[in-house]
DNA sequence: CCCGTGATTTAT
DNA sequence: TAAATCACGGGG
């Protein structure tokens, strides 16, 4: 596993591109004296201040979201239902509150210390199939909020391709969970890799392949 | 389907 | 100070 990473140009980028960007990237996690690491197979774009489904939505900036004001290149990491730790890497530039949300990895490293991590995984699929999966197997919670992952050894992603996967091996579709976003509900802002069995169900209408 | 969960936000 | 909210996951 690499020392190459992603570095700020890829992340100073509108979420669309980056979200896109991710899929095939390696992400990685040290902490605990322990080494994890996937490959991003779901990301969600969340497009800033117009957008009603984002934590910055018409410009709200809380002790909670100011990650997201920070330029692109570093997490925003929240709490979510009071029990799973959300991994968003911010993007675009500053004052411009853009996020992607990394939803799904397909484990490539240190999947033992995944298994501890989530107790209830039966198999493979289940260990970061999800946002709040990914997030208890990487270790994420708010100590790991702002950190910037052009710079971190800590947490960052690693360039396993550098062109984005061919549009017709990415599904869009909308985002999952944002029922509550009016007419931000539908819009395609979801990108996950055709056909990979390690992207999260979400919701059954959207799972094609 | 249904519901726990608790920090954060928003309403009183 | 109190109530509502919520980028989810696991178990029927």
């Amino acid at each position: 596993m690499g020392v190459d990473r992603l570095g700020a140009s890829f992340y100073r980028r509108d979420a669309v591109a980056v979200a896109r960007g991710l899929l095939g990237q390696r992400l990685v996690r040290r902490s605990q004296g322990e080494v994890v690491a996937g490959i991003i197979v779901e990301t969600e774009a969340y497009l800033g201040t117009s957008d009603k489904a984002a934590h910055s939505f018409g410009g709200r900036r809380t002790a909670r979201n100011e990650s997201m004001y920070a330029a692109g290149g570093v997490t925003y990491v929240f709490l979510n239902y009071g029990i799973h730790y959300l991994l968003n890497i911010v993007v675009a530039g500053t004052n411009d509150p853009q996020a992607v949300l990394l939803r799904a990895v397909e484990p490539t490293h240190g999947l033992d210390t995944m298994q501890r991590r989530r107790p209830k995984a039966r198999q493979m699929t289940d260990l970061c199939s999800g946002p709040g999966k990914l997030g208890a197997a990487f270790d994420i919670d708010r100590r790991v909020d702002r950190i910037d992952v052009t710079t971190s050894d800590a947490l960052f992603i690693e360039p396993l391709r550098n062109r984005p996967l061919p549009a017709n091996a990415i599904v869009e579709s909308s985002r999952i969970g944002v029922d509550y976003a009016e007419e931000w509900a539908t819009a395609p802002l979801r990108f996950f890799i055709r056909g990979n069995i390690h992207v999260s169900r979400g919701d059954a209408r959207f799972r094609s392949r």
